[in-house]
DNA sequence: CCCATGACTGAAG
DNA sequence: TCTTCAGCCATGG
């Protein structure tokens, strides 16, 4: 354990704050927490997370909407399964209607479908 | 200290 | 519109 995963924690709280059924982008996380040029450790701290039950990582895919970390989550496919469990619908590791479906939370005001 | 890797993003061809 | 390149920044060896 280390005392200066804030970075982690910081992503950790924005990814507990993702709604049900709806999914998030790295740049976006990483950007709320003011380090747009790193969301490359967005996906690193998620990563950071495994042990972390309480942080929802399936719900955080690329821009692109491809489920770029479902090769780390356990299993092969357990990340799509849980996206699909919240009637998130994915199609070749990929989430449809991602853009329908994703969550700013820059702008989580009026993101209420 | 320097080099390599990575769950990404944006710009250029 | 799709593909390819480079930048970014933190962690590890």
């Amino acid at each position: 354990m280390k005392k200066s995963d804030n970075f982690f924690e910081k992503v950790y709280e924005v990814a507990r704050q993702i709604p049900y059924g709806r999914v998030t982008s790295y740049g976006a996380i990483a950007k709320y927490l003011g380090a747009a040029r790193s969301a490359r450790m967005v996906g690193w701290a998620m990563n950071a997370s495994g042990g972390d039950d309480t942080v929802p990582a399936h719900r955080v895919v690329n821009r692109n909407g491809l489920l770029s970390g479902k090769h780390h989550f356990q299993g092969t496919n357990l990340m799509q399964q849980l996206l699909e469990n919240e009637g998130v619908k994915v199609k070749n590791n990929k989430v449809e209607d991602f853009e329908s479906i994703f969550w700013n939370p820059s702008g989580n005001i009026d993101q209420n479908l």
